[in-house]
DNA sequence: AGTTTTATCGACATATGTGTCAAGAGTGGC
DNA sequence: GCCACTCTTGACACATATGTCGATAAAACT
């Protein structure tokens, strides 16, 4: 849990970002201050602004690095080749498992963040936009009325964000064993045992 | 939109009970301080200690706004008389339609705050263990195998929790009318005329 | 009208935050 | 050894927040 480094009292710009990174999927942007991120890191506060030009500018990089990541990963998970709903659905669950292809806790802190910046807000509902999109087309090209998928897709949505900001915390075993129930649900079908073994293989 | 009154200059603890209010669910926890509160209410920031013993006793009071009404409401809802799970919805489906009974935005605020507070977090992990408890039993009155329920059971609150954290902004009639679907995913069949034409009935 | 209760105000003490600047260390190349 | 580049530091100026106190002002009761 130290983030310090005995053996490298000097900083990168990296160690900056990291240390933002730490702060605001933990506590939110309010909590991302120079000053106590500079007592995490064991530095002097001003030597952060030979880094960067001001707070402002640390907080953009947060938000560029969570544009290059969350959404188009997700988006590319609907598009991924699938036989069946059931195991489109599975290609999805993939962004629930693993953080790299889906930061769940950058995603909250976010949109935490974006209820009080407008501008950000607009960047966070084109994102919105692009997924619910993304995941409808994966109903429909199933053959799910327009109506329907937009609701299932929805329900999608709103279920991952709720399970974020819910801070659930499921081992990813107990996790996986939901998932068939949670297809279920989400497509109205009971996932073939073949689409169950694609996915438990994928993840071991 | 203005919460000033010429007519009374002289504020009671109601007056900053409601801007604080006003603040916490709009901006977050870390925007209600008693500075920008007494810009907002017009008058001296000191004034508010006459009130309140400190900015701590104020928050207090958030909270237990909060336990006095979402969860009680939310359970007693699940408990009404019912003669099929479609129905059974339907009447909790009322705390998605009248702010009375469930306050979204308070619960979000609640649920961000506690992130950075433990002690509200234990609180708070009480409420949703009563809620899931709830809802579970609903469908469990209804024949679901348990798993089942509990799964069901967690796509609604998840559910929930993201509507409101994406701050979705539907018309309630648009909203009303996207019910049916949310139904037959929830409970997996599509509900009767008879329940929807029950619900219509209560929303006019 | 007089007294109490209710509420406001400005001055003071203190904490925490942002950002600038000039003076330096530490590391590496030549 | 010298120089340049990278990074750190403390002093300074300033803004915003919390909370205390004693002096008042306005309503409300008697």
């Amino acid at each position: 849990m130290d983030t310090q480094d005995i053996s490298r009292p000097r900083l990168s710009e990296e160690d900056w970002l990291a240390a933002a990174y730490e702060v605001l999927t933990e506590s939110g942007v309010e909590a991302v201050k120079v000053m106590p991120l500079a007592k995490r890191l064991g530095v002097s506060r001003t030597s952060f602004y030979w880094h960067f030009k001001d707070r402002e500018e640390l907080l953009e990089a947060m938000v560029r690095r969570w544009e290059e990541r969350n959404t188009g990963n997700l988006v590319a998970r609907t598009e991924a080749y699938a036989e069946s709903i059931a195991e489109a659905m599975f290609n999805l669950f993939d962004c629930w498992i693993d953080p790299e292809l889906f930061d769940a806790r950058l995603d909250l802190a976010i949109r935490n963040w974006a209820r009080n910046d407008s501008s950000l807000q607009q960047r966070l509902d084109l994102a919105d936009t692009r997924r619910e999109q993304a995941m409808t087309n994966m109903f429909t090209r199933f053959g799910y009325p327009e109506t329907d998928a937009l609701i299932r897709a929805r329900a999608m949505i709103y279920t991952q964000i709720g399970y974020i900001s819910m801070q659930v915390h499921e081992s990813t075993e107990y996790r996986i064993s939901l998932m068939p129930g949670w297809i279920e649900v989400f497509t109205g079908t009971r996932p073939e045992p073949r689409d169950l073994e694609r996915f438990l293989a994928r993840h071991r």
